[in-house]
DNA sequence: CCGCATTATGACACCGGTGTCAGGGTTGAA
DNA sequence: TTCAACCCTGACACCGGTGTCATAATGCGG
């Protein structure tokens, strides 16, 4: 398979190598007729650019990089594909990095990465959205980064988020419009601006509705199953135990549904589970998790797509999104006896 | 900041910048005060060499490309981690590219794939490792590859896998152990060559013990979550039931495992069930299910290591490794009553 | 038909590295 | 002392595109 570079598509059109570059991109000032000369030689001899060479003309990578430092790999998987389509759609690569977002190595961590791979832009998936410290640096350092899931905003970056806080909001209010008035509440990595955001929101419909917000009810988990499992012990052990227990996503609340299964609960009808992000597991455990579902993917893909938009055109607006989130019920939720 | 080229390394270090060039790839023929002289060149600017350039000119990418089509995100992610270490300790970068099996387009995907990213390599996944057609496109091409988990070997390939047929004979011979007689099997996807190994391994653990292989015990399953609840629904519906069941894969077994106590069945009192991969669901379920833990980490980054290597220098042997399966014993399995 | 603005095109340098090759310096054996 | 062999080093072309600018061709009003 001989190479076909861009000498070979201009001399077999007769052409300039300059010409066949400018209708590669779609330049204006190309006459019809040579335009289309070229676009059948690029048919006739199989032509793909060389994005290499394009790469190093214009000092770009046509590579963005997704970092995170997350334990659930159905969340990371979805970002990745919502990623990925934004990508693909705009011939862009994406290059995962996962990272430690303790490390006191993280900033020298991205700059390396940043580096030796020139990547044209940066995505942040939670936790990372929100960790000021890494998006001031990004900013002094002037790459351009999309931010997946932040609770703040800002006005001069692209960020598209969900509704954390709503979300929590209406499945506490769905346990409470079942009749649950003590309802446990597992808290997420402080790290997480979504941990704050789904205790407001608990916060917010428990008072909405008159119900005294008690403190001991609050276990402190960081996302991950086990965390889930500690917590859950302290709750069931409470006297009284409280009718319903909230965790801040699917895998605490799976956990919270194993140990209580494990201890002869009946869920739903001794205790309501609720979790949240709808991950696969929800729907992969008896009973099924209660949950709010987010449209990660969604999320991502806008946020690429803006990003990818934004290193074209630097001067591009800002874009500041906020999509909905769904409560979705199953069987472990119930009115309470 | 200042772009750092080799360009200012070398006229600051008073040489040529192929002299640059020569210690930045540690070549020999450059004499030890001139090496030193330029390493603490590069200390001083913080010289980083740009990644692109160095591609264009050895037409290289440092890209590998990682194909999948599997169903399971936390397979995927192992596979991911594993594949990235190998990665970052060689400076390369890790596209990652899910694609569909069965569209007829696939090569053309591939074909695509391979010419817009110019990769160096791709490391194929199952169930990719053993589809003849993809591994027939790449040796014709010289495209350089390795396989990850595949059933069949060949001797001019890079190829690491782990025993399937092993892990699923051991798994069978524990429920045996346990006094099983009859033991119901879930196969995996018919694409997949683990599906056949898993399927063998039962098979000859079935009659290393003298018990009559009963086709109507098997069922056919794809690996995804809800054909194992089909499956399920036909291996509960068996008069007389099973006492235990084998599910090609922990997904599947989670899905077995619902139903049953869906139906009022009491596992592992009534039955008993074991999986496949110790998938993060294995432990995150009650009961927590018995199942066959890979290394699947460790196989995707010596294959990756290995292709990496084997880029540098094609005339590199083939390399072909089997790593060990262990048996995981939880909950989910005990002794037939 | 002329002068000028506008469009179309190509020559050439450049991006930041690596490969080739030639030349100067040093070494060691004859 | 001489000459081949070897080690260092740098000049220069090259990878495959894009940016700049000059120039040729065309359009158009006067």
């Amino acid at each position: 398979m001989k190479k076909v570079t861009i000498n070979s598509v201009a001399s077999y059109a007769g052409v300039s190598k300059k010409t066949v570059s400018r209708v590669l991109n779609n330049e204006p000032n190309v006459s019809d007729a040579t335009r289309e000369k070229v676009l059948k030689v690029f048919k006739e001899l199989d032509y793909t650019p060389n994005p290499i060479a394009r790469g190093l003309a214009q000092n770009r990578s046509f590579i963005i990089g997704c970092i995170y430092d997350n334990p659930s790999k159905s969340y990371i998987t979805r970002v990745q594909t919502g990623a990925l389509a934004a990508c693909q759609e705009n011939k862009y690569n994406l290059l995962i990095h996962p990272c430690d977002l303790r490390g006191d190595a993280l900033i020298s961590n991205i700059e390396h990465l940043l580096q030796s791979s020139r990547l044209d832009g940066l995505v942040l998936t939670p936790p990372f959205s929100d960790f000021k410290v890494l998006v001031d640096f990004l900013k002094s350092k002037k790459i351009p980064y999309a931010r997946v899931a932040s609770a703040v905003l800002e006005d001069d970056s692209i960020s598209v988020r969900s509704n954390d806080e709503q979300g929590a909001f209406e499945i506490t209010e769905h346990l409470i419009k079942l009749g649950h008035k003590a309802i446990a509440f597992i808290k997420g990595h402080p790290d997480h601006s979504a941990t704050e955001q789904r205790f407001k929101g608990y916060r917010r419909a428990l008072s909405m509705h008159g119900i005294e917000f008690n403190e001991r009810l609050v276990e402190e988990g960081n996302f991950s199953y086990h965390s889930g499992v500690d917590s859950a012990r302290s709750i069931l052990d409470l006297i009284p135990c409280p009718t319903a227990v909230f965790a801040s996503n699917d895998y605490m609340a799976a956990a919270v549904l194993k140990l209580a299964t494990q201890r002869q609960f009946k869920v739903p009808d001794d205790i309501s589970i609720a979790g949240f992000d709808n991950a696969p597991i929800a729907r992969h455990i008896w009973p099924g998790l209660t949950t709010i579902a987010q449209p990660v993917e969604e999320m991502t893909k806008q946020a690429v797509t803006k990003l990818i938009e934004h290193i074209g055109e630097p001067q591009e607006q800002p874009y500041q999104v906020t999509l909905e989130a769904r409560l979705i019920t199953r069987e472990s939720t119930a009115q309470v006896r």
